[in-house]
DNA sequence: ACGCTTACCGTAAACGTTTACTAATACCTG
DNA sequence: CAGGTATTAGTAAACGTTTACGGTAAGCGT
């Protein structure tokens, strides 16, 4: 059995509450009893239970972050983000890959509520009306990373997805191209779809350029959609001379595509990705891509979650284009 | 507040045991209490609390996780496996973001106790005598991925490095390769050096090729130093004609290496990578490489901790080459 | 009608902490 | 030296569960 305070506190003649004043660093004691209590505490190796002290407390020091997927370059980045500033700030971090199914994601919030964790961070995923309803159930403290709700009111943190596929266009036409292919999200993702959709036609339209639905391609921010769109793109609009992806999963399918097909980027098409992954920096050639400070957010949602204001407001991070290989100036 | 087991015992008008027996299944109350007592929970909306349950239960469903980073790809698909069969088996799991770092693992080996988990994985990390004393001072299962300790016999789930790299540096011999350079990890880690460092030079001993320190370049497993080694292999040895790259991630430097100084892979090298992560599928052109089935890995880390068997054996996982673009057969 | 078994259910202790309250002692102050 | 105030320490309740144990009532066989 593992020491308890009870143990400390015999072996070292005193009681439980001293002990317990010890460890905290509370005051109420002297300095020699302190000396003796901390040499027990070390010689038998005791070790104070989180789980009795979250009871007591209503604190777990845990907080609990909702993913659609672990292991995409995307997500890991942002995990990353949320589990060290939790660290920092004293939280452990439970994971939950939801696999966007409705479902699975309702257990998670149930096993979260039951597990007591001091705060929910969901990432990139559309918030459904039940979700909503069981967090606010809970009663604890939800922030929303790379989404955002309508109907509830939650902070979130996330950058400007409309501007942000505005500039990622706006650049591509300042380097001289006028067909400009787009590969989207599903069209029906009110988050990261349609907003990245409305700003690469607005860019258009403020040049004067024409919108066509035969430049746009629909896939569902993964590489091989990316394949497959630009395979679609080019028999639409084979005039196309670049192309905006919605992510950089993929415009590293249209890379790949590109190179069975033998056509040279940036020399014969220009790409620009979007989310600025690792993926981005390492690929053939480098990605120039809308870049999202994917590991600041997750850091910012935890802050968010333990901020001490009552009404904690939202945050639009800034974005930026970073320029590597893959986009060519033309004329 | 929430509602607690009080509050449904007050309500239906029975006891606390009542409640209790109910929610968990047992015996020992009417069809017609049970729908009652089930009536009041739903409309209170009470949910159990883990805390107080993991108190008196001496258990806590919930499992750690250590790992050297979070953000590669490679730790991200053991973690997807881990994650996923420890929700199927009823269990959380809390990452903890080590950084390779000696000060930060002690700490997260303390919280991961305080905090009475059930369990502990550690990937991919070297372990140092202090975590293996830790380990052993909180009785708890523990399960090594990707690595072994030798100092402590605690159960792991790996694949045989040196067979693997055997096997990868055999598989370019027999494309009729004779100048294999070898781009290794650090040559004093015990684990993922070493090991494939050995297989790599008993191929070359076993078909009487001849060994030199100047095929062998290292890195660090990392992107950045996959492109350093190459170009320090290339000095070195400019008739390499194929290269054996510890990790995909410094494959992948190769590759962005091969590009940028216009050589063709694999017509005027060949790379065969190791893990099989995602990037090998992307990259241009895709990696023939040693396929580590992380995700299974991560799955049977959790079963075996749970194990029922006293005496929990250790599992070598079969890999096996893929065979993509990278390597071309030559003479 | 009696005793026995069985089914249902309540009481209370236990899990390992924190903390309000109280007690005792020591130290001042005038 | 009386009375007050710190300071150190202990007692016990509380947190929300599970579960051993006991009790009551019903059912059944003889």
């Amino acid at each position: 059995m593992k020491p308890t305070i009870n143990d400390v506190a015999k072996k070292a003649g005193v009681s439980i509450a001293t002990v317990s004043r010890i460890v905290n660093g509370l005051s109420g004691y002297t300095e020699e009893t302190r000396k003796t209590v901390l040499n027990v505490i070390k010689e038998i190796g005791y070790r104070p239970n989180a789980i009795a002290r979250g009871l007591v407390n209503k604190q777990t020091n845990t907080v609990g972050v909702l993913l659609p997927n672990i292991s995409s370059r995307l997500t890991s980045a942002l995990l990353n983000g949320v589990e060290n500033t939790a660290h920092r700030l004293g939280y452990s971090v439970i994971i939950c890959n939801t696999d966007s199914n409705g479902k699975r994601t309702i257990e998670y919030l149930n096993v979260l509520g039951e597990k007591q964790v001091d705060g929910i961070i969901i990432a990139s995923e559309w918030l459904e009306d039940a979700y909503g309803e069981a967090l606010l159930a809970m009663k604890i403290p939800v922030v929303l990373v790379l989404t955002v709700s309508y109907h509830f009111q939650i902070p979130y943190v996330k950058i400007d997805d409309k501007q942000a596929a505005y500039q990622a266009t706006k650049y591509l036409i300042e380097k001289g191209h006028k067909e400009i292919g787009m590969i989207s999200g599903p069209d029906n993702d009110k988050i990261a779809g349609l907003p990245r959709i409305e700003g690469y036609k607005q860019a258009l339209a403020d040049y004067n350029l024409t919108i066509s639905e035969n430049h746009i391609a629909y896939g569902d921010f993964a590489y091989k959609s990316g394949i497959r769109c630009m395979d679609e793109l080019f028999q639409k609009s084979p005039k196309i001379t670049a192309v905006f992806a919605a992510s950089d999963e993929m415009a590293l399918g249209v890379l790949s595509f590109a190179y069975k097909k033998g056509i040279k980027i940036p020399d014969d098409l220009s790409i620009i990705g979007y989310d600025d992954t690792q993926d981005a920096k390492m690929s053939i050639p480098p990605l120039t891509t809308v870049h999202q400070p994917l590991y600041e957010m997750g850091g910012k949602a935890v802050e968010m979650l333990f901020s001490t204001k009552e009404a904690v407001e939202s945050i639009i991070m800034p974005h930026n284009i970073v320029e590597r290989d893959s986009v060519k100036r033309i004329n």
